[in-house]
DNA sequence: ACCTGAACACCGTTCAAGT
DNA sequence: ACCTGAACACCGTTCAAGT
């Protein structure tokens, strides 16, 4: 019995690198990062789970690379305009792709140094560069970016993942969260008190924009001569 | 043999919600989030897997209280003085604790909406008050400054966990994505090989309070009027 | 060269049974 | 009420064996 079964679902194609990438995509996107597994991953390419290990290394690598594909085709799509306008478009695009897939945001903070971060820092990169930032303030303006866009990404696939653990949808989720914080005490949590009623049909994509305006406000403040460095920040801590 | 050396190192307290809090925190200083395990803790705690059970509900709930601990305890530390001051000590006591604890960084963006994150909106929001940000883009300057702040302390913590996966130190790891950054085709990614030298030897916590800075400058920009927001950010995407 | 799938060394979590 | 520890249902990864 197993033997016809095997024959019949055979795979008629070789696996390859992006076939195992694509099908991971796709379990990703329907169970997050926990239902990217190599048993289902074999099963739904009708091979064996160390059928996976001769094309890639690992499930980190696999995760990564997942990622990266992704990243890849949004960035290609984004066309080159004015500086502030590109930095504008690269962040929403990455904003988009991380609610169309969500874990994402969990992936990509996952392997700093590689390479899909790497195409995000180039790309917004080459606009701090092209908007006449001093050579020696680039990367605070960059890294300030890159990092908040990550923070942000991360927070909404962490949304998705919680609500996904308690089978809530997004709506529910953020309803919970707002009734939770509305319910604190008023003298210890004013402040997270008064904003809980907005978190309930707030604007994600319009906060995230928001931030990235208020990021590019504070550019120019890098241009003139470089302010005075307080001497607290000189040196490292560790 | 199992009961006389059982009965030996048996511990003499009871078990309590505090003391498992505890030995998670050393565990997971030693050994990341992967070190935090049941059955070292239990071990540690010179008990059964199935005992941690009736203090804590799950890991997930074990690596938020854990990571609450250590969050209120450092926000209890910081005296409240200007607003822009007290700003930049919540964020680098944050910095800190994460440089201590590098899984604080992953542990705080997985618990959206819960304790930790919450006691850090709440005493930068107080301060955003306090600037006189006008209420309707105070969340704008909250969320901002928290989502790039979480993002940093995941990025730090994820380039810990690499670091530890591949057995090296921070400063040769930072080594590696340096070399690795300045071999990068020079034609395509211009922006990355230049900041790659950077890289080796640079100063995080210096760039994490440029970040900060960064994000202070824009937030006059949200205090005249409200700026004419922009049509395309007016309505979420899903 | 590429694939198979059983086996290994782990996980988090549960639960009958004890005190 | 609190604890015990074996057992369950999973993991990622390896590797001898096949084609």
């Amino acid at each position: 019995m197993t033997k016809r079964q095997r024959s019949i679902q055979r795979r008629e194609e070789a696996l390859s690198r992006d076939s195992i990438i694509e099908a991971s995509i796709a379990l990703l996107d329907r169970g997050g990062e926990d239902g990217l597994t190599f048993r289902a991953l074999s099963e739904q390419l009708a091979t064996g789970p160390g059928a996976i290990y001769w094309h890639i290394a690992n499930k980190s690598d696999l995760l990564t690379a997942a990622c990266d594909a992704l990243i890849l085709r949004t960035m290609n799509q984004i066309a080159t305009t004015t500086p502030e306008k590109t930095i504008r478009a690269v962040a929403l695009a990455l904003f988009d792709v991380n609610e169309a897939h969500p874990w994402v945001g969990s992936a990509i903070t996952s392997t700093p140094g590689a390479s899909p971060v790497v195409h995000i820092l180039e790309r917004i990169g080459q606009q701090i560069r092209a908007l006449k930032v001093p050579a020696g303030h680039q990367w605070a303006a960059v890294d300030t970016l890159v990092a908040f866009i990550l923070g942000v990404c991360r927070q909404n696939a962490a949304n998705c993942d919680l609500a996904r653990a308690r089978n809530l949808d997004r709506a529910h989720f953020l309803e919970a969260v707002s009734t939770a914080w509305s319910q604190l005490d008023e003298t210890e949590y004013p402040f997270t008190r008064s904003v809980a009623g907005r978190m309930r049909n707030h604007d994600d994509r319009a906060d995230f924009l928001a931030g990235i305006d208020l990021i590019l406000a504070g550019i120019p403040s890098l241009k003139p001569r470089s302010r005075p460095q307080l001497k607290h920040s000189a040196s490292s801590v560790r």
